[in-house]
DNA sequence: CAGGATCCCTAAGGATACTG
DNA sequence: CAGTATCCTTAGGGATCCTG
């Protein structure tokens, strides 16, 4: 027997218990779910703000971008901001809310992933102060690095956290 | 000017960089870039292997299970391995690949950004050992924690990382 | 520059029925 | 139980053209 076939097995019983709450993945995944809305937050990210810019660097159309920025700011991942440059009339920029900053993990462990199994990309995240390279790790509130082999699901114990 | 608005701006002139070696998300949306992939993989971390319980437990018809489930395996996520009960023929069963596990970081997230801004769920993740409950962190090689405003994506520096 | 309007194509996904 | 086949609807996304 794999260990790798047993991540998790049998260990789950609550599996269904969000089935009243919902799972929160599919809702994350209702709300963001396209490659596009994914590639957009990446950009927002990268500093990114203006509209045609976001279109031109994820490389979708403009109605796409159009509507997928209108989503990202109706769910609150950004939100618009004017801004004024000299002589032009006040546009509007895309900024990251607290909610769309706080995505970025997901961003991160998505990128880790690709790199790892589909191929290295030409670019890396590391940290301002020291320099390393980044990655996402699981951890528990004891700051044991966890495994994926070593987590259970389990019916939340603290309604408030 | 507020600080949610500041991250990363300013400090990623590649970030075209990899538009020779292609983005990781791109790459990696292109592969599991639907809701019904991401609950599949879901259930495959919950324990679940066979055919109609995948279908079942994530709600979605057979034909959009059947295909999901087969475009997971082409990709590698997951693997068939042939099982038999008591009496029966023989059949297979889908199992967690090591690329699978590995992706299970990004759905720690994204259940971590659900489950904060989109309604709590009923259930969590927490570390066998200890009991205490999970989360999804950036650190860096030094083991520094590092929060969104510390990052800089620059080009890879050790090719073999 | 920042979109909206329109048209078209393809992919995601549900429903039902059928097969080894 | 583990799918396939068929049909249908909707959503994602591209292209082109137009507007404030």
């Amino acid at each position: 027997m794999d260990q790798a076939t047993l991540t998790l097995r049998g260990r789950l019983q609550p599996r269904d218990a969000w089935q009243a709450t919902g799972c929160p993945i599919a809702k994350a995944m209702d709300v963001i779910g396209t490659r596009s809305a994914f590639l957009l937050m990446r950009e927002a990210f990268y500093g990114t703000t203006r509209f045609d810019e976001f279109a031109r660097r994820v490389g979708v159309s403009e109605p796409v971008a159009a509507s997928r920025l209108k989503e990202l700011v109706e769910v609150g991942l950004l939100r618009r901001s004017p801004y004024r440059e000299p002589g032009q009339r006040t546009r509007d920029e895309y900024l990251l809310t607290e909610m769309g900053e706080d995505f970025f993990p997901t961003l991160a462990a998505l990128m880790q992933w690709g790199d790892r199994w589909l191929g290295r990309s030409g670019v890396e995240l590391r940290h301002d102060d020291c320099g390393e390279a980044l990655h996402v790790e699981l951890r528990c509130e004891e700051g044991h690095r966890v495994d994926v082999g070593e987590i259970a699901l389990v019916e939340r114990r603290h309604p408030k956290g």
